[in-house]
DNA sequence: TGCCAGTTTGACCATATGGACAAATACCGA
DNA sequence: TCGGTATTTGTCCATATGGTCAAACTGGCA
């Protein structure tokens, strides 16, 4: 029976885990060193990669624990079929939320995606896939019962993750042209009431 | 008087960007070797650094090409004072067409931004920040006169910026979803359709 | 106490890569 | 043709970095 890793291990792993994420995101895989990471982990390099066979397999488990975070709002999403103005208001604001929380998380996963996403792309096309079917299927369910204007729903899954993910990933640009961040209690809320008053809006049946 | 510089020179500089975007918003700054850009580009490593001091700098030279070219739209943006509803329909059908057929453009100053603009955040200060108070005002005047519903100017531009961007940055994920890109000439158009239809009623006024 | 698996460390190495440099070559005007 | 400038190339080097390895250490348990 393979004994259960001791809470100071488990420790250590999240922290190197942690620092890991943090570089990653800011340097990419390849503007990181496994120097960097054991120094901002407080641990030795040989030490981490006792934990870590390689820097990849490292950044491999960076990016599992992402797109589980990733995933959980849009598994959230309509989870109880209440009706689609409130489930998509609620969506935007999850993801908006997880934009100011896991702001690094957010931007190492867009990183990813953009170079082409080579380590994500299997479970882009298993994992994401038979989500995005299913709730495709609950908005052209709203869509057939004339609850929401006749839209394509991917294009809407699409333009909820751009605008929300948006605020974290181009956070540097919103800075500078707002002098704001999601941090800031008021700007969330009104970056929120402007997202979902047009959103909304826009998709009210005519 | 310096001489300027002949035609094949011309050639080769450009050549030699061409080469370096494509691998710059593929694998990053630091994912690409000087020698992959040589090689790509048809050139000796030592006959690139005659032409460009150093990586930073061919970096920065892609970057500020870049920039130039990221702005365009934004500067026909409701240039001739037409309606909102044109303007901003224009301005999203030019950004998807620059997502179309600059996508490596648009990755690449993804990438730039994600990782915090270390470069670009001087640019995105001055230059950007003044064309977006110009663009803004434009856009408060056609709220104040009840042709737009009420809106933040620059959530906007973040919303328009955001949806249209995607479908280059993103492209991987677009197309592991829906298995096309904005290469489609029907695809592309049903999403021009699907961002004007969703946008332009959601800022109606009412 | 002594054993052993799990953990930690420092020393060391192979390689990739940015870039310096000097020699060679092409081009061009006088 | 000649001289000089611009261009091109091959060689070489310093450094950074991912990763190996064997030795040392720790903690629990018989």
């Amino acid at each position: 029976m393979p004994k259960q890793p001791a809470a100071p291990v488990k420790d250590k792993r999240s922290a190197i885990l942690a620092a890991a994420l943090g570089l990653f995101s800011r340097c990419g895989l390849h503007g990181t060193s496994v120097d960097q990471v054991a120094a901002r982990a407080a641990v030795s390099k040989s030490n981490l990669l006792y934990y870590f066979a390689n820097k990849e397999e490292l950044y491999v488990c960076v990016l599992r624990d992402l797109l589980e975070a990733w995933l959980a709002p849009l598994r959230e999403f309509s989870a109880d079929q209440e009706d689609p103005q409130r489930a998509i208001a609620d969506y935007i604001r999850a993801k908006l939320a997880f934009s100011r929380d896991s702001a690094e998380a957010s931007r190492l996963f867009c990183l990813e995606v953009v170079q082409g996403a080579p380590l994500l792309r299997d479970e882009l096309d298993r994992e994401l896939r038979d989500l995005v079917e299913l709730k495709s299927g609950v908005i052209r369910g709203w869509v057939g019962a004339g609850r929401l204007a006749p839209v394509d729903p991917k294009h809407l899954l699409f333009m909820l993750w751009a605008t929300t993910q948006h605020y974290a990933d181009f956070a540097v640009q919103v800075q500078a042209l707002t002098g704001e961040t999601l941090a800031n209690p008021a700007f969330f809320e009104a970056t929120v009431a402007n997202l979902q008053r047009i959103v909304l809006q826009g998709l009210a049946p005519r």
